[in-house]
RNA sequence: GUGGACGUAGCUCAGUUGGUAGAGCCCCGGAUUGUGAUUCCGGCCGUCGUGGGUUCGAGUCCCAUCGUCCACCCCA
């Protein structure tokens, strides 16, 4: 035997453990973002590189060192997408979707990024995603984040909480980021080395920064809110007092910055703590500059995305325990000379009574066993046929999960009943 | 990309100073000839992550490599 094909780093097989919860995690989704008119819309995996260097930033991480890029045959450089909104804008062009329109759209998907793996990161990754292009009022800003939290409810996510800013219009972010620079440039001497490295690249980043000996230096720093241009004052004001009225929890957190260049104004993530150092599950914000710095008219547009594997993780956390699929009836036939006629019996249920679970017991076993699996599959009735049946043309029925005696019936009558208890549990 | 911990059966883990692998769970069969528990008996299960090296002999020591986890970094 040769050796196993071991899986690409990274990359992560979802078992049938799993699977269950993320059709919740999808279907949920689904059903929110439809009831908010959002429409579903599905979108290439590659790209051609050059939308992901012109959206999310030369400077970024990212896009320096963290994507899948190569030259395809026609010696053109593509990329697998590390996130989805740029795909996304790119269809609205491309497709002519903004001529005099507005689109409220998700998808959902795989994403790469050559990072390290870690617990909560890895290098396909997925996200379901929701953008409102053409939308600029702050109502459609506070509409994504309650769909965020009414999402959470639905899955009986509890260990979230909600940070927001603003950061403004793209002017005012750079006389923020000149600001900052002058700052940090006269405290050089306080910043460590990663600090250092951010100062030349990316300032706002700084504020971020985890090393302790750093926060003096941090707080000292100016606020991006004393920045802010009065418009973005105003929608961000506007945003905070509608989530305020829908009774949404959240905390204003001046230093979050995101790590995408081109979010404008409001900026928001979900954060837990469940989950080791990756502690956003969903975050996003407006990016008013995006649309047209990829080539189409001037258009306002908001949207976030969450990590699929991450929230999968917070709905085990926090309690979420899939439904065992239950099969209805497990069909059991004792003996060499009942296993043709068993058979039909489990092909006629399921004819005639459509949505029931049969399920076939294996016939080698014996009935003992056969029995004792009937019980853990969680089945309600087991259907036992042997020589006896044979010879009368009946089965016996044995409700496994209630006192009642095993009965002696015709198939006609077992359908009868099953019927009857099929009809009761969509009642339900 | 940097630093650290760890890789033995499908799962959780033992494995003494180097002497060619074990337990529990799971799974399968039986004790029980047509009835679910408990118990008991038996069976299946391993390139000891991979490749080199040292040694008469390596799961054990050394080197490399791959992978997982944790922190940094980054972000969903």
């Amino acid at each position: 035997m040769s050796h196993l094909i071991q899986p690409v780093r990274g990359m992560n097989d979802v078992l049938a453990e799993d699977a269950p919860l993320w059709e919740q995690l999808e279907s949920s989704a689904a059903e929110l973002f439809s009831a908010y008119g959002y429409e579903r819309i599905r979108l290439p995996v590659l790209e051609r590189t050059e939308l992901f260097q012109r959206s999310i930033g030369e400077l970024t991480d990212i896009v320096e060192k963290e994507m899948y890029t190569f030259t395809d045959r026609n010696e053109e450089s593509v990329t697998l997408r590390p996130e989805a909104t740029a795909g996304v804008v790119r269809a609205a062009l491309t497709n002519g979707l903004l001529h005099n329109q507005q689109q409220k759209l998700w998808c959902s998907g795989p994403m790469f990024r050559r990072e390290k793996p870690q617990k909560g990161r890895y290098r396909q990754f997925h996200q379901l995603s929701i953008e409102a292009l053409g939308y600029a009022e702050p109502e459609v800003d506070a509409e994504l984040i309650v769909i965020s939290a009414r999402l959470w409810r639905a899955l009986g996510i509890k260990s979230v909480t909600l940070e927001m800013n603003s950061l403004g219009t793209a002017e005012a972010r750079a006389a923020y980021k000149r600001a900052l620079v002058e700052y940090f440039s006269r405290h050089r001497a306080d910043l460590d080395e990663d600090g250092l490295r951010r100062l030349e690249r990316n300032p706002m980043r700084i504020l971020d920064s985890k090393n302790p000996h750093m926060r003096p230096v941090v707080s000292g720093a100016p606020l991006l809110t004393d920045y802010l241009d009065a418009e973005s004052r105003a929608h961000f004001a506007h945003v905070q007092g509608l989530l305020s009225d829908a009774g949404i929890a959240f905390t204003l957190n001046p230093r979050l910055v995101r790590g995408l260049d081109y979010y404008s104004r409001t900026v928001f993530e979900w954060l837990t703590d469940r989950l080791g150092a990756q502690g956003a599950v969903c975050s996003g914000g407006r990016y008013d500059g995006l649309v047209a710095q990829l080539g189409g008219r001037d258009t306002p547009a908001v949207g976030w995305a969450l990590g699929v594997e991450r929230v999968v993780e917070l709905m085990r956390a926090d309690g979420w325990r899939e439904p065992l699929p239950v099969p209805d009836v497990l069909v059991i036939g004792v003996g060499e000379t009942v296993r043709r006629k068993t058979f039909a019996v489990a092909e006629s249920l399921r004819n005639r009574v459509p949505g029931l679970r049969v399920l076939l017991a294996q016939p080698q076993a014996g009935l003992k066993t056969q029995l004792k699996r009937a019980d853990k599959s969680g089945a309600r009735y087991a259907l036992i046929i042997g020589e006896d049946e044979l010879a009368s043309d009946k089965v016996s029925l044995k409700a496994l999960r209630a006192e009642a005696p095993q009965r002696s019936l015709t198939l006609d009558e077992t359908i009868e009943v099953l019927r009857r208890e099929a009809d009761a549990g969509q009642r339900e």
